[in-house]
DNA sequence: TTGAAATTCAAACGAGGGTTTGAAAAATGG
DNA sequence: CCATTTTTCAAACCCTCGTTTGAATTTCAA
């Protein structure tokens, strides 16, 4: 049963989903949600409470669907060889570079939640982001499995930030002075990259 | 010869970077900077024509400084190993980490710019970046000699990578679930253990 | 010293933000 | 069908923002 009213519901999220993933949350305004989803401006109060009720509701719903997608393919990575899992990891996180689907909308929107972090975020991070810290963490300790904890973090951390490079200044790659057009040859191009050189600082054996 | 006014400008954009440094550019109202400077909200569009030409300025001010900081360490670059140039870029990357000087201070504006860079931050670094990413290049370039310049240009945005992301989640990283203390000795162990992954990344013969 | 220029100041302006309101409309269940 | 609740709607409210204004004050050279 969907009432008429989940309907509204819905159109808004979607609305706002592609809103905060483009410009991130300050520079999405409620006016412009509502425009977007064409439904009357006192919606957004009635159904979620506020600006940051909705923003609460798409932030959770993002990084609950990467999270889960992440983590359905945590056996099959365990099955391949590390490399192959790592470039696996890797390949993914560099997708949303060209990709203008659902998943690549979730990663930008927690993309811009590393700069500046709401307070719903640090919740839902310190809450639910252990089991995605951990596959990365144990990705990583196929590399290095006689390190520590501690060392682990951080490589695992050192290996986020790889990809998020990229993603993040996604649009000033083309500029000069770098000059990197990235269509779908290069991204894989970069994919490949990338693994290579992540897997060789911890420690490729070859 | 000081005049008064340039006590003014001084004072505010003192304040401003501090400021800007600390929240970014649109989290930073006019009203604070002045308060924080204690001048009269006029005093910025009187002396900088409003807030984004203090904003060019500071930043003008900040990139300048940071491109001038490195390439002043250019040449005793070069006289060092490629390993321990490698890990004395990284070292200065990192050290913001730490510190609340002028230094880190101009990197973390630089920093907010990474997310949704204004014009006045494009057009800054389309004109004036090139030096400095030539210098991460020409890093680069000695661990892979025989690399084109498109796989040494990924590769220079790759190596900055390793250390924005610490740089930008300064302060989630001592949060469940990383949980990630950076005290001074910390930060220098996380320096040498970026290093060692990237030196062996981009292949360090040992 | 004096008069023009530069600088400071308190106050207000207008635009845009999120939220509230109260009535109208639609949906729901008896 | 009716009475009640749920949902929509246009309008307004109130706040913060960057900027402007015009008078008062200070600076500085003649």
């Amino acid at each position: 049963m969907t009432r008429p009213s989940d309907i509204t519901r819905e159109r808004i999220i979607k609305a706002a989903e592609r809103l905060f993933a483009e410009r991130g949350y300050d520079a999405t305004s409620i006016r412009a949600i509502v425009a977007k989803a064409r439904v009357n401006q006192a919606a957004i109060n009635y159904h979620f409470d506020g600006k940051d009720g909705l923003y609460r509701e798409v932030l959770r719903a993002a990084f609950r669907a990467l999270t889960e997608q992440q983590l359905e393919h945590a056996d099959e990575m365990k099955a391949m060889s590390r490399e192959a899992a790592l470039a696996e990891f890797i390949r993914r996180q560099l997708r949303p570079l060209l990709g203008r689907d659902e998943y690549s909308r979730h990663m930008r929107i927690l993309n811009w939640e590393t700069v500046r972090p709401t307070a719903v975020f640090r919740k839902l991070l310190s809450e639910e982001a252990a089991p995605f810290v951990g596959l990365a963490v144990e990705l990583v300790r196929r590399f290095q499995p006689e390190a520590d904890q501690r060392t682990l973090v951080a490589a695992a951390v050192w290996l986020l930030g790889q990809c998020s490079v990229f993603l993040r200044n996604r649009e000033q790659l083309a500029d000069p002075p770098l000059g990197l057009v990235l269509d779908e040859a290069a991204v894989e191009w970069l994919a490949q990259l990338v693994s290579r050189w992540a897997a060789g600082g911890l420690g490729r054996r070859v």
